[in-house]
RNA sequence: GCCGCCAUCGUCUAGUGGUUAGGACAUCAGGUUUUCAUCCUGAAAACCGGGGUUCGAUUCCCCGUGGCGGUGCCA
């Protein structure tokens, strides 16, 4: 086994976890790193949870996260197919080999037996463990019993005594009593193998030779090297990352938290920001930088410099990354990732053809004018759901306010007007096609300046006029982007409203 | 209950047998000639407890405590 192989295999529950979106990416930067294959398996073998469309929505959304298979369901390989319930025979035919070598054995136990059983075991304050009832039956009888249609699950031959020792390459070696572990099944009565037995079989079969996965795993290690060890193959390396938890410190759950990474997909969360973010939950680099591209990350991942303590999500972090991303981000590119929000919102309309109109008065607006919009308020958003709120009043000139918010803290209420009625003359003076941002500014401030008089008392109310709002961009660039016409009508509204 | 993993600022983390225990987010204060945001500067903020080992432990060992995980014909 001398080629580098990792996997990630997640079970199709539908969506992608965010705890999952780690441990694919450490699979990714591990295997891009050293220069080996990351494969990509479904494992489906419990046919009660199966969910429609989720391999799907799976690799979709792993697509827009830009993290790439060299095999998998999806784009094939010399190792498929690469979805368990697609590789039932393959499974038959190990586990005849282990009944060959009689290291499993049938055991026609019902599910009410078992049940009942851990009841007893609990009573008595015994840990539950199958009572290996069905571990020495002869080979008549058990014929004889599957030959009456009695249903059987094969489970594995435990050692009963001494101890296992295993190897997380993270935390070194663990050990584990025999008697701690269960005869546990690896092939269930509808003829479909457990996780641990698929787990196992498809890993040697597939040549994996780095098993990255959560830290839960780690109470299967023993079933899963004695496994390897029934069936004589050697066993790839194991790599347990610890879990991440919620704010509260308990397990981050889909009823008390966001765990989709579609639902911070929907919410405008960027994949660099989702990336950075979650690559240091567990990884960091040997210098203070926090902040890569995914070449950087690709250059300077480690799998040993995985911690092994659990990580708390927070998602105040996550929000600052995901603002310096998007004032990063090339503006024409946010700008377009920013369009279904203002849909969604209600502000504007696409139809097929790339027109795009302003919902509020019906008339068209250009992709130039969006872009102008986004850029300053590009620097204020956390999120792309925000621009939304953000950026309102460039759309919609029905706002309403209270007067007494274009009083400056510093200035009378009775000064409002007649500075308002300064700035509307003074505007009104710069031709259309004068009208820019640093014009605007410029013949504001040169007369405040000339006048002695302080800037606030005419740019607080100006923009309050313009924007309706205690906070918003400056005034001068909201004012470049609406229009002389437009500032003007929004100035002489707001005299009126103080006066 | 039993078994296992883990333990540095509120959070993510760096680090060492002797350090002023470092960085980032968040918080607070100040600055960037209107507000918000950005940006800059600064402040406050941590080695879970008890035993060892040692000249000396945050660091190594043991115990305890706490958190989490496992204990399924789920994965």
């Amino acid at each position: 086994m001398d080629k580098i192989r990792f996997r990630f295999a997640p079970s199709p529950t539908g969506f992608l976890h965010i705890g999952s979106l780690r441990t694919v990416l450490f699979n990714y930067l591990a295997a891009k790193k050293m220069g080996g294959k990351l494969i990509l398996r479904i494992e489906d073998t419990d046919q009660k949870r199966k969910v429609a469309g989720a391999v799907d929505s799976l690799i979709k959304i792993l697509d827009w996260l830009d993290i790439t298979f060299d095999e998998g369901p999806h784009i094939g390989g010399d190792f498929g197919p690469y979805i368990q319930s697609e590789r039932k025979e393959i499974y038959n035919k190990y586990i005849k080999k282990l009944i060959e070598k009689g290291e499993v054995y049938y055991c026609f136990c019902t599910p009410e037996r078992l049940e009942e059983m851990r009841k007893e075991q609990a009573a008595k304050k015994m840990p539950p463990r199958y009572d290996r009832k069905c571990r020495d039956l002869s080979l008549e009888e058990i014929e004889e019993r599957i030959k009456k249609g009695e249903k059987f699950v094969i489970r594995q031959k435990m050692p009963l005594e001494g101890e296992v020792i295993v190897k997380d390459e993270l935390r070194g070696e663990i050990k584990f009593k025999a008697s701690e572990l269960e005869d546990h099944v690896l092939i269930k009565s509808d003829g479909m193998p457990t996780y641990q037995f698929a787990n196992v079989v498809d890993d040697h079969l597939m040549q994996i030779s780095h098993v990255v996965r959560g830290e839960e795993w780690i109470p299967s290690l023993p079933k899963n090297v004695l496994l390897y060890k029934a069936f004589d193959w050697e066993s790839p390396k194991f790599y347990h990352m610890p879990l991440t938890l919620n704010k509260e410190g308990g397990k981050l759950s889909k009823r008390h938290n966001d765990v989709a990474v579609e639902d911070y997909k929907k919410q405008g969360y960027l994949p660099e920001a989702l990336i950075n973010f979650s690559v240091l939950l567990g990884w960091h680099p040997k210098d203070d930088r926090e902040i890569f591209s995914r070449e950087e990350l690709v250059k300077e991942f480690k799998l040993e410099d995985i911690g092994t303590s659990p990580a708390i999500f927070d998602i105040e972090k996550l929000n600052y990354l995901n603002g310096y991303y998007i004032r990063h981000k090339d503006l024409d590119e946010l700008t377009r990732l920013c369009l279904p929000y203002l849909e969604k919102a209600g502000f504007i309309k696409r139809d097929n053809k790339e027109k795009i109109i302003n919902q509020f008065n019906s008339k068209e607006i250009s992709f130039d004018f969006i872009k102008k919009v986004v850029r300053i308020e590009q620097e204020r958003m956390k999120k792309l759901s925000e621009i939304s709120q953000l950026s309102e009043f460039f759309f919609n000139d029905n706002f309403d306010y209270e007067a007494g918010l274009l009083v400056w803290k510093k200035m009378e209420r009775g000064d409002v007007a007649p500075r308002l009625q300064k700035v509307y003359e003074l505007l009104d003076k710069i031709p259309e096609e004068n009208w820019t941002n640093d014009s605007i500014e410029d013949a504001l401030v040169s007369y405040i300046q000339a006048t002695e008089g302080r800037v606030g008392e005419y740019l607080w109310p100006m923009r309050v006029a313009l924007s309706g709002r205690k906070a918003s961009p400056p005034p001068f660039d909201i004012a470049e982007i609406l229009g002389k016409k437009e500032t003007l009508k929004r100035i002489e509204r707001a005299i009126k409203k103080i006066s």
